[in-house]
This record gives C-alpha cells, structure tokens and sequence, in this order.
DNA sequence: TATGAATGAGTCTTCATTCAT
DNA sequence: AATGAATGAAGACTCATTCAT
C-alpha cells in the first residue's frame, strides 16, 4: 500500500499517501501537489506563501509557475481532486452495497468516513479552504459536494418513506451524519488505540442509530 | 431579511445581536470587534485585513490601533469570548439539569447546538481561526474547550457506567455529538423552515440516540 | 550640587544632573527634556519616538505638546543648551586665565574636557544629532559651534606667532585637541580609576605636548 | 569638484571609491551596499529609509530585499566590511614597521587616519551607527574594535615599559590618538588646502607628541 | 495641564507573479 | 524544466501630530 520504491538521492519521499489515486500527476508536478497540501492544511491557503510551498518542494518560486499557473490553481486542483474521490469513494461504495436503504446508509456512512480517515489532510483543505476559491474554480467543487449530501439526503427519504427509518429531522440528521465524518480529520489519527475499521464501524452504528432504523424485512 | 431599520448614520447598527453578552467592550471598540468577526467569520483571519476591518468600521487603519494591539490579539478576544460564553453556556444548562446522565446530556446539547446556533459567526471564528493564534494566546482557549469537551466524555462515562448509555464508542460517540454542533454554523439559518427550538429539540434527539440511552430508572 | 528637594509622590528623581545650570525649565517642562536627552542620547533622535518619551516621563504623549511644539523642538532646546553651556564654560575659563596662550589653552582644554565628563549625554546628543536638526533650528548651535571652534584657533595662532607653541599643522592640532574632549562620552565613566580632575589633568597635558609648547617667558 | 563623467544611462557611475577593497560584492548588490553607505552616511541609519534607499540605485524597494534580507542586515555588512578593512589596515601597516613601538605607532596612526581619510563615509558610518545594530549583528564588530585597540594599547604599554614613551596617561592617551582618527571625516575633506599625506604626517607628529616619545636608541 | 481617540503619511517587509536566460 | 532578478501592490503596524474634552 506503501510504494515508495528507491529513487534517485534527489528523491524526497513523501512517507504516506497523501494524494488519492485518482490523481495522475507525477514527478514534480506530484510533489508540488503533496508540498502544497501538506501546507494548506496546516497553515490555511491564505496563511501559505509560495515561498514556502517552493522551499517545501526544494525549488525555486518561479519553477512552481512551470507547473500551475497561480497559486489558486493549486488549491483548485486539490479541491478538485478531493472532490472527485470523494464522489467517487461514495458511488463505489452505493454501487456494492443491495437496495435496502439500511445497507445503503452503511455502506455510505462507511465510505465517508473511511476516506476522511484515510486522506485527512485532503479532507481538511477540501472542508476549510474551498471558500478561498473564486466562484468559477469552486463550481465544480461545489456542484459535486451538492451531489453527494443528495446522496445521502435520497437515501434518507426513500428509508423513510418505506418505514424502514423512523427520522427524527431529515435534514439534521443528513447535517450530523456528513459532520461526523467531516469532523474525523480534526481529532483522528490511526493507532492502536482506534483503527481505521473500528472508528468506520463504529461511526456506521452512530448513523443507524441516527436514522431510527427498524427492524429489517427479513 | 435585512432587518436594518433606518437611523442615523452616525449609529452603525449593528443588526442582528453578534457578540454573546459576556462581550463588555462598548462604542468603539465593541464596533471593531464586531466588525471583526464578520470579517473574520466570511473571509478567514488571513484573508481579512486590517483595511478592510478598518473600512468596515468606517476607522482609518491606525485608529484601531487606538484599541487593540494587533490584528492577532483581535482574534485572541473574538477566541476568548467565543470560549467562555461556550463554556458558560454549557456549565449553567449542567447546573439546572438533575443527575441523571440523560438528562445531563439532553441539556449538555441543547445549549451546545443552540449557542452554534445563536452565534454562528463566532463559532465559525473559534471553531476554524484558533490555528491562526500564536501558542500564547491560544492556550486559554484550548483550555477551555477541552474542559468542555471534557464535560461530555464524563457525561458520557457516567452514563456507560450506570447502564444507561449503551455506547457504541465513547470517544467516537463525544466526537459526533461534539461535531453536530459544531457544524450548526455551516448549514443552518434560522427561518421558517427551522426554528432554532425544532433544530435544538433534532439535534438533542439525534444525541439521545446515539448514546443508545436505555430505558429510565423510574 | 545636587538640589533633589523632597517632591509630590508623582516626582521622578532623575538622579545625577543631566542638564547644564543655564537651562531654566522647571517641573513637567524639565522632566520631558531630561527624559528627551537621555532617550535621545540612548537610541539616537530618529530612533525616538514620542511615545518612548511620553512613558519614560510618564505622559500621555499628547501631553508633551502642551510644553514643546515638535519633537524637534525639543532637540533643538537640547542643541542650544548645550552649545551654551559649553560656550559659556569655555569663554568662563578663558577670563579667568591669563594673557599666556599656554595658560589659556590649558584653560580651554580644561574646560571643555570637563563640560564633556560632566554632561556626557547632553554632549553625545549635540554631537551626534545636530545633523537632525532643520537648517533653521540648527543654525544658532552652528554659530556657537564655530566661535567655540574659533577660540581654539585663535589660541594656537597667538601662540604660534609669540613663538610659545610649535605646531605640526595648526587645523589638524585644533581638530585633534577638540577631539580629545568630544570622545569623552564615548569610553569614560567617572570611577575610582579614573577620576574627572585626573581625566581633565591628563588631557591637558595632551594639549600642551600637541602644541609644541616652548619655555615660557619667565 | 565632482568628476563623473559622462557615461550611459545604465552605467550608474559611483564616483570615488566608496568601499574598500575587501568588500567583494557587484553588480547590484555593490550599487545597493555603496547606496546605503551614502545614505547612512549622509542621514543616518534610522532616518533613512528603504524607500530612499531604492530610490537611490533605481530600484523597487522590494528588489533590495533581493539581495539582502533587511535594512539591518544591509547595515551590518557595511559596519562588518568597514571593521575588517580598518582591522587588516592596521595590521599590515604593523607588520611593515619595524619591532620599535615608536615605528609601531607611526605606522600604526598612519595607517589609522589614511583609512579614517581615504574612506570616510564607511567610516562614519561604522562609528555612528553600530548602535543601531541589533547584539548578535553588532558582536563581530565589537570583537574587532576591541582588537584594533589592544593593538594601539599595547604598543604604548610597550612604549612606555621600555622607557621609549614618557606617557601622561596610558588610557587617556590612548583615546586621543583614537579619536584623532575617528574625527576626521567629520572635518577632513581632501583639497590642496591639506592633502592626505600632510594629514597623515601631522597626525603622526601629534601623536608622536602625546606619548611623549624619548630620543631613541640609535 | 493633561487625556484619549483619531488621523494620514509613513515604516519595513512580504506577496504572487513575470521574464530573460 | 528551472533559475535569479525584478516588479508593483499590499501586508501589518508605527509615526508625529491634532483636537475635543
């Protein structure tokens, strides 16, 4: 799962996989992505300077404009980026999981959290800094998170409408459980203490839990 | 919406109430503190700069100078306050609510998501700016908010330990409790499709559940 | 020498006298220059600011306008205070010696070394900041400068026509003998080493050996 | 009086040499150093500004910070520059001189005031404005000064134990011939009135003078 | 006589970005 | 693909000074 493979001396590894697969870039281009999502979300997109992006990645500010054209174009690839396997992590998971809305949610809910778990720094630039992003760069953004809280929302509904979810409130209950997982990065971090499977299984009995679910059909 | 009445220009009112009653600052000084939060709350700490605040106040620059030693120290109040009404608010609900864990909790979250509620912009600045502190002015708020974070765990514990809380994880359990108040500020406005009172009533709801509260002593 | 008389609580005792016996303020006025010499002779005339001074004489700096129009005033009353002071020691000197220009060079040098040892920090500031001062407000201290500079001349030229003294070149020996005094503030404390009658005996002894001084009439 | 000739726009000719020879810098970087040099002569370093300065060598202000990193720093490298040439000035005029200390002081005070001559504005600044340096920035300065004087000290020490100096006061003594340097480019401008080698000679004779030198051994 | 709030110009420095090489 | 020098705007903050009280 690790595929830092020997390279050059000049070779910085980066240690985990920051990036989602769904990101093709490689060799400086990919740096420069890791450097800058390494700095986002530690510092904030305002607070980081192209300077200190270029001194994370070893190179000169201007080279990074060889790369991406403006500061927020970095941001709006990785925003993208995030975006995309976000939706993605969500459809793939929908897509194995059967009709039943319980299934779905967990299959869902797991997803979610999974993959804030697994990309936190990703997740945390994505949640905080997209509001840093000019309205035409954060459309896409915006138009796929809206996508997957419908995700989310239509299971929600269709569990309700068939009994099978006795809700409290549709939309706070949708507000909680896509908080719960975008709130993973702020206080998670994989150990010992709590795995990556136990914190999803545990955060998919929260859901159903949430959504009142009754007995099953079966 | 814009419930502005007209008044005189010299008023600068202030609309909707942004500041929590344990604000003392008046004239001036309240002005750019609130003036600050807006800006700070919309833009982010980095993103807003003292002109602007400055413009906003209808202040040159340096007269804010007059009031608060630097753009940091400004959000080092908008922190404290925000931390202190947070855990104010929390504490006085615990006081008028008996000794049962549930009814503790119910009370715990209802003044948490109402406070989210009823000041957003400051929760918005505490909850995503505090990172922007230096480590001097951020550590009485970080002292705080563990200790209210700390009144849930115990809460929490409590009620694992008398049997009247089947938790599915207790630190998981606090995080999606603590997080579905804290994301309050990102979605909700109050209007008539959701009164603050049916929010506030969801959310506690949605906690009850979740702590899978057994039926009562009585 | 030193007139402290008791004072109202709010007296600032300032110590040794840092200011000659011809500046006439009192009170406040006397506090602000005295807290402007030694600021200024600390941190150098652009390095001060008004409100350094304010709390180093305890004043709101507004406060200090009601005495001095301008912080280069306030220089500029240092200037001309300690131009006549030093002015006013040397020609004091110079009538007390007699018509023999070794005695009056010894009286001069005397004199001024002792002005220097005395109020060193008036003497740095006259020294070093005279440059800060606007023509206008600089050219009574230039004048007086220059008819302290015109006595020395005059004393070697005298000499060297009576034949009392033998110089190696006249500008040069009176550059170096004014220097001789102008250093003083730079390395000399006044302590057990080396007290002022000896500081000011050596240095005249200087003088004497620069000027080439010949066996006297009698 | 001013003997720029006339070149291209570009060439920015410096006039006289304003930096010695163990100041390595070009190109910009040389025209920034000799720049501020000027400028820190002629105001002061807390009076000038960067805006000045750029001004000067036809820069933005943000350029300089190109080549150097502040103001001070600018600063620094010309009290360091101005300290090693005056250090190794003296140095290799006491290497040249024989093991007499009254050779040693000749050499020694020529060597002091040709530098104090040949550059004043460096030299101005190195002994006006060193104050302005930050501790760490000022130390090697320090380090150097002390040295360049345990040299003048120890010559007269030695002077005066082999019975060659009939000294008034070794330390006394020893500031005026340092000061005798140091005030020169506050009066010197070379001229057919006095040129540098007159200047030299009658420096050395008056401090030949001051230590009281005894006819020698041959 | 002194204060507290305010001003407008200025401080040093950093910013994202460009461009010739 | 990358550099080093440069730009012009903007950053936070300080300055000397004013003025109503």
């Amino acid at each position: 799962m690790n595929d830092r493979s020997p390279r050059s001396r000049l070779a910085r590894p980066t240690g985990p996989v920051l990036l989602p697969p769904n990101v093709a870039a490689e060799g400086t281009r990919r740096r420069i992505l890791e450097g800058a999502l390494l700095l986002f979300a530690r510092e904030g997109f305002h607070a980081s300077s192209m300077r200190d992006l270029a001194r994370i990645v070893e190179l000169q500010p201007s080279a990074v404009y060889v790369h991406f054209p403006s500061k927020e174009h970095l941001l709006a690839e990785l925003v993208r980026a995030g975006h995309e396997a976000h939706q993605g992590g969500l459809r793939a998971a929908l897509l194995e999981a059967g009709l039943d809305p319980l299934d779905q949610l967990r299959a869902l809910v797991a997803a979610h959290v999974r993959l804030h778990a697994a990309f936190p720094h990703l997740a945390t630039v994505v949640n905080t800094e997209m509001a840093s992003l000019s309205p035409d760069l954060a459309a896409p953004g915006l138009a796929l998170r809206k996508q997957s809280m419908a995700l989310l929302v239509d299971i929600l509904a269709r569990g309700a409408a068939s009994g099978r979810f006795a809700l409290a409130h549709a939309t706070v209950t949708a507000a909680a459980i896509s908080a719960l997982g975008q709130s993973v990065p702020a206080w998670y971090a994989p150990g010992p203490g709590l795995d990556v499977d136990a914190l999803v299984e545990a955060s998919v009995e929260l859901a159903v839990r949430m959504v009142g679910a009754q007995p099953g059909p079966r």
